[in-house]
DNA sequence: GCTCTCCCAGTGAA
DNA sequence: ATTCACTGGGAGAG
């Protein structure tokens, strides 16, 4: 049995249980206007020193698989060039596959990779606006990570780039296989002898939705690890609000 | 005692 | 110092 950290999220447990909990205000409000998504979902709080997130089930078994597959038919991933990124001259391919869809002219750009947007689908919809109805947040991008096995994986990073909305959370929707998720905090990176801030793990279920509130971001890093058990492939999608007018030019 | 996996620390490069 | 992925070594499982 594999160890784990005591933040761990039981992805079984969490699709069985039933909490009365109510639904925060966002939320509600958000889910009245609409009767396409009229199921509040069951919020597992985690915390720790300034993280902040909300995980939940956003989609049924059913439903997430469905998803899953009409996303393999949809969704377009970069390639070539495209597909690298660059960080302080050294030129990598990911390893992974991603891919970036939005509002007309949005432009995403991280790590030496400036990747636009392209139109939304019809699945891409539905899912955007699953999450929006279940979190009271509206998103106008997403950034697609496809991992086809345990290999394909991210190493630790912030989603801290500039044109990012600091008002709006992170949504985090994970489709197909389960994989862990690793938060860690950046003062223990740095001085692991001194700063005793464990790591907070994850994992992630199929159809699972986490939040990344504010200021989660801007302290810890997260990681999707090597898994080499892990034979199928996940799809993680995060809806993200990027800020019009922050981006950087393409030209000009 | 092996092999496999995971985790951590260290490295590269402008 | 920073970024991201990669590498090597040690620990733990079986």
């Amino acid at each position: 049995m594999r160890r784990q950290g005591t933040a761990c999220v039981e992805s079984n447990k969490a699709e069985t249980q039933q909490v009365e909990k109510p639904c925060t205000e966002e939320t509600c409000e958000a889910a009245d206007e609409e009767d396409e998504f009229p199921h509040p979902i069951p919020w597992q709080k985690i915390e720790a020193q300034e993280l902040d997130c909300d995980y939940g089930l956003l989609f049924s078994k059913e439903e997430a698989s469905r998803l899953f597959m009409q996303l393999e038919e949809e969704v377009e991933y970069f390639t070539g060039e495209e597909a690298k990124l660059q960080v302080y001259g050294k030129t990598y391919s990911v390893p992974r596959k991603q891919a970036t869809y939005g509002d007309e002219g949005l432009v995403y750009s991280f790590s030496g990779v400036h990747l636009a947007a392209r139109v939304w689908t019809p699945t891409l919809e539905y899912i955007r606006d699953a999450t929006t109805n279940a979190t009271g947040h509206t998103f106008n991008f997403v950034l697609i990570n496809r991992y086809k096995d345990g290999e394909d994986h991210i190493g630790e990073h912030r989603d801290d780039e500039r044109e990012l909305d600091p008002s709006c959370p992170i949504a985090l929707v994970s489709l197909g296989a389960v994989r862990d998720f690793v938060f860690r905090h950046k003062d223990a990176r740095k001085e692991p002898k001194k700063c005793h801030i464990e790591p907070v793990k994850l994992e992630l279920a199929h159809g699972s939705l986490l939040l990344m509130n504010s200021p989660t971001n801007t302290y810890w890093y997260h990681s999707l690890p090597v898994r080499k058990k892990v034979k199928t492939p996940r799809i993680s999608l995060t809806f993200r609000r990027i800020i019009k007018g922050r981006q950087k030019r393409k030209k000009e």
